[in-house]
DNA sequence: CAATTCCTGATAGGCGTCTATCATCAACAT
DNA sequence: ATGTTGATGATAGACGCCTATCAGGAATTG
């Protein structure tokens, strides 16, 4: 059984070629029968447009581009690599993909950083901060028509098409059943450190965290969260003041970046291997500190995935074409030692 | 920029655009210098051929064949579903895909069904039972040309192109550690069983369950492997004996299929929730176990990406086109009742 | 009734590649 | 010199769709 070709279309309607691509792309007016003449045909020969041919004839760019956090964070470097990596492989379906680096954690920054990439783009991924400022740009950008995906950290309420990443409050409950379970038979303290509690992802974690670890585990006892800002000295400063504070802090759970800091607080207290420490994102540095044991599990979203699952669903807001929502699920990656790729 | 077309490539070499395509289909004899001033100008314009027009010009199917194993099992059934909704996608593609059942676990009944799949396909994806009669079945279709990708289970001697699935051994691995910690502070015996010790997977999964258990935890005792053959009703038989026959069971480790026998002979016994549990692949039992508490782990490989993997891969290779590996990694899931999708 | 406007048909040309055929032309063998 | 072979050029048509234009008929307006 072959496809049917809009040439088909057209006999089975009974109107022209011409008449079926008016109608399948909008190019003009069609009386409203034999629109509906078209579509039954359509519906009839279960015509699907050839998405291969079409791009072929369209000869179109497609333009997107990728906001994501400057600085020194080993995630989102890996997540900028992916992108260039990404770009470079997507040349040859006439895709163009630019990066842009801007400060994240400020949202006026990142607002102004949003509006000024004015009409250049048929699609935006951002790793946005919650905030209404940003919520602001992102909507006028998708009411401008411009596809837009939020990877990595959401906002829930704004005219974002799509958020590529995984289900942190889900991550957060995850970390808080194996940080129990590790720790089962024991009692003590267990800290939480997060990097800004304007990052939607980070306070999903730690509300998923939060939950199910004052539920399920009444023999540990949860410290109140610290601030990070994801800074590197300022994350080992707050670590080093929990490890002195509380000398029976037995689990960590860091829900942010700067991980490095942490593993060198643990190791300079000399306190690595005793206190069981779950972190996210699996840089070199975690998977460092994951073999020696001062890490033990290390919670992970993969770069690679994210980023070519944002350019598919791009491409298809672009192309007008559904997503298929199964293959876009970004999966909590749970690294142990053991399973390092 | 620009990408090059064979046309520019003809003027750069001062050819016509004939000739760049006897060059780059292998459609004629050319002469050697003239081969070697094409592909100069290939070089030089980094010329790359527009897959998309390719396929289009070629109006080739390609057709792919899937070998699962048939039964009741319920992963290989949802390995089944996930070939049969890839194969309604890719239609559009042109890409034709069957889908063959066969008892696995026999090597003969599965190397005759490779044998009879004869040159109808362009690439074959299966199952495969590690056994020298399979090996030489899979030798034979890699030898006439057509792609040859084993899935799930690997045949690591064979000719096969490509494994797709997951490193077993780590998945083995992993479950050790995780047993190991949960189980920290408590001593006593730890199962393990597995459906057969042909299937390169399982066996894998038991060498390096095994090999950290033994060396890192001490503590645990780990009993001799049973052989379950995957079969539903023998499965539950051995988990029952283990249970009666050690009362100091404190976890066990299914390698292979057969969950939910063991999920109802660890509640028969009223050991479920007292017993550290860990199994292999989601499926709607295990999914459930794990929400009530009798699995505490799920070891998952997606059987979605899987396919699509396994697709893309056998496209590559009919297009003699390189894979991207660090796209093609098939990753180890690790659920706990906190992130079930 | 003529002048517009709205719909529709017909068709050409293009996107980049493949396939196939025929024509050249040079080198070589007879 | 004639025929044969090998290498190359030229070119048309296809794949399925998009874009654009022109022509003509139908419906509407003044």
């Amino acid at each position: 059984m072959v496809r049917a070709t809009i040439e088909d279309v057209a006999l089975e309607a009974g109107v022209s070629v011409a008449t079926v691509d008016r109608v399948l792309n909008g190019r003009a007016a069609v009386r409203p029968q034999t629109v509906e003449r078209v579509e039954k045909a359509i519906r009839q020969l279960n015509y699907q447009p050839d998405r291969l041919a079409a791009r072929l004839a369209r000869s179109r760019e497609y333009r997107f581009c990728f906001v994501l956090p400057e600085g020194t964070n080993a995630y989102m470097s890996a997540l900028a690599d992916e992108v260039r990596a990404a770009a470079s492989r997507m040349v040859q379906e006439k895709v163009v993909i630019d990066l842009r680096l801007t400060d994240v954690f400020d949202a006026e920054t990142l607002a102004s950083a949003l509006e000024r990439l004015g009409s250049n783009y048929d699609g935006v991924a951002v790793v946005a901060l919650d905030h209404p400022r940003v919520r602001e740009a992102i909507n006028a950008l998708a009411d401008s028509g411009i596809a837009v995906v939020t990877i990595v950290s959401d906002v829930p309420n704004s005219k974002r098409h799509h958020y590529v990443g995984i289900d942190n409050s889900s991550a957060g409950r995850s970390a808080a059943t194996l940080m129990g379970r590790y720790l089962s038979g024991r009692s003590g303290k267990v800290g939480l450190i997060a990097g800004s509690l304007s990052l939607r992802d980070h306070i999903e974690r730690q509300f998923g965290f939060e939950q199910v670890m004052l539920h399920e585990y009444p023999n540990l006892t949860l410290l109140p969260v610290r601030e990070s800002r994801d800074d590197p000295k300022r994350v080992q400063a707050v670590a080093a003041q929990l490890l002195t504070d509380h000398d029976d802090l037995i689990g960590l759970y860091n829900v942010g970046a700067g991980t490095p800091g942490i593993v060198a607080a643990l190791e300079a207290a000399g306190r690595a291997r005793k206190v069981v420490y779950i972190a996210h994102e699996l840089t070199d540095e975690s998977r460092h500190a994951l073999i020696s044991g001062t890490i033990d599990i290390v919670i992970n979203q993969d770069a690679g995935h994210e980023v070519r699952s944002a350019i598919r669903v791009l491409m298809s807001k672009a192309d007008k074409a559904p997503i298929v929502n199964s293959m876009e699920r970004i999966r909590i990656d749970i690294y142990l030692r053991d399973n390092i790729p």
